[in-house]
Order: structure tokens, then C-alpha cells, then sequence
DNA sequence: TCAATTAGTTAAGTGGGCTTAAATTTACAC
DNA sequence: GTGTAAATTTAAGCCCACTTAACTAATTGA
């Protein structure tokens, strides 16, 4: 078997692993914080992409301007989105994250972290400093095939 | 930074970026079957786990019997699962997927697959063995912590 | 045998998410 | 100013997902 027939085996074999972990607490966050899935991507395309208007987002998600108008506003009421408009262009409305969205989106993250810490327990300080280098390497490969290639923080 | 932080800090970024990427796959991958979120949690929970019981699938996917019931029969009605009688019970009724479902799985996996092997190149021969190493050793880290320890296939 | 339990389905109702089409507001161009 | 284009919202309608409650059928066991 070639390292690049091995390479992609066993990628699929950890993401497979990875996936069902991180969907199930996906799934598990979201219903506990009361979000559908829908709802969580527009919250992470806001987070991640930054502010901007209602048609943009809908765009990004797939949908038509008006499902991204409707979505939005159930947010807006949950108090995880805020609503202001452009100060050039009073057609537009620019759409972002609350303080209360963030802070949502901090402690999903925090779980996250909680769990990738509890891997370390199985690995020890060589296993971990071996994968540190791996995964450095993944990243920027997988940011060299990323459409937007502009960096972010 | 020690290894185990800066483990964690690493491990966060490659999530990050693979989590948005594979996201973004199985939400397109999903629409363009015609599935929704749920229907495929449920069409991959038969998958691994294999068949069993309408309550049961219920009772993994966090729902009533009663709505695991009725996504049943829209799977059922998509050709997608297949429900039988349980032999020695009859009152239970046996979940599987079926072949057309089996398939449509299988071009999902091998979709994912065609991304990965797309990372190889922006690596070298040396780095993927590098990273082979490192995933093994994350995998075998990430069963450990599995509830269901018992292996499959 | 017959009452209680178990597995599943059906019915009714709620809400999300999506669509298209129409309405509203603002901007721009002439 | 007047007409057109753009951004968003509202309305109507559809399907999916979920709930609880009522119902059917099969099993169990005293």
C-alpha cells in the first residue's frame, strides 16, 4: 500500500471516528441551546464571516433572501442576532452576532475544548508532540483548498 | 506552552477548519438526496449500528417512537430503509437499510474521500507518513473514550 | 383466560424552514 | 420628480419533525 493510498485510508478512518463525536454533541448543544441546525450555521456563518446583510447570509446558507429574512428574525427574538442598518444604504440591514450569540458559540466551543483535552489522557507527551506536527501540517494543507483563501485572526 | 496545551490549541484549529469543510460537504450532500438532518442521523445510526427496533432508533436519536415511527415511513417510502418482522416477536419490527440506501452511503463516503485525497496534494510523501502516524495514534486515543467500546468490522 | 405490559402506528396540533409572489422602503439615474 | 432597480419584509402554502394521546396488535404471566 502506497503512504498515499495509506494517507487517505487512514484520514477517513479518524474523521469517521471524529464526525460521529462532534455531531453528536453538535446535535446535543444545539437542542439543549434551543437552535435548530439551520439556525446554528447562519449563527457560525455570522461568527466566522462577520457582519452582513440578510441577503448575503442567504447566499451563503443556500436559501432564498427570504427564508435568510425569516431565520433571522426568530434569532433576532431569541435575542442571538442583532439588526441595524447601513449607514450608507438605508435598504440594507447589517446583520450580526449579540453579545448573547457569542457568548452561546463561546460554550460550544468550550465543550469542545473539554473533549479534545480528555484525549490527551491516552496519549503521552511524544504521541502528543507527533501529532502537534502532523496536524499543523493538515491545517495548512486544508487552508491552501479553502475557496476564501484571505486569512482571519 | 506545553505540549498538552498547545495540543489542544492545534487539535481546536484542524477541527475547525475540517468541521467547516465537512459541513459544508454534508449539508449539500444531504439536499441534493433529499434527506434532511434527521433522516440521515437515522439512516447512518442503521449503518453503524445496524437494525433494530422503531423504539430503539427513537431512543438513540433523542425522540419519541412516535416521531421515530413516522421518519421511518418516509425513509421507508424513499426506498431507503426496509422494515420487517422480528421472528420471535412480533410485535417489533426490524429497521434496516436497504440496498438503495446502502448506496447512497456509499457515494456520500466516497465523496468525502475525493476531498481527502485532494489534501495529499499539497504534501509531501514525508509529511503523510508523518501524519499517518499521528491519526493512528488519534483514532486508537478517540475509541478508547467511545461509550460503546465494542469493535466492528 | 384475561388483565397488564410492550411495540408500534395513527391522529391532531405546533412550529421551523423553505418556496414564490406581492408589498415596502430606499437609492439612483435621467 | 419620475421611473427603475435593489434590499428586505410579509403573506400564503407546503413539507418535515416533533409532541401527546388514543389506538391496535402481540406477548406475558398470575
Amino acid at each position: 500500500m502506497t503512504d498515499t493510498v495509506q494517507f487517505t485510508q487512514v484520514l477517513h478512518e479518524w474523521s469517521e471516528i471524529f464526525m460521529r463525536r462532534s455531531m453528536n454533541d453538535l446535535v446535543y448543544f444545539t437542542r439543549q441551546a434551543g437552535l435548530s441546525m439551520s439556525q446554528l450555521g447562519a449563527l457560525m456563518r455570522l461568527y466566522h464571516g462577520g457582519a452582513c446583510g440578510v441577503s448575503d447570509l442567504g447566499e451563503h446558507l443556500g436559501v432564498s433572501s427570504a427564508a435568510a429574512s425569516q431565520m433571522i428574525e426568530r434569532l433576532v427574538q431569541q435575542g442571538l442576532l442583532e439588526r441595524s442598518e447601513h449607514p450608507d444604504d438605508r435598504r440594507i440591514k447589517r446583520i450580526a452576532v449579540s453579545a448573547a450569540g457569542r457568548q452561546l458559540i463561546a460554550e460550544g466551543v468550550a465543550a469542545r475544548r473539554q473533549w479534545m483535552e480528555s484525549l490527551t489522557h491516552a496519549l503521552t507527551q511524544e504521541e502528543q508532540a507527533l501529532i502537534i506536527e502532523a496536524l499543523k501540517l493538515l491545517t495548512r494543507a486544508a487552508r491552501q483548498q479553502e475557496p476564501s483563501h484571505a486569512a482571519q485572526s
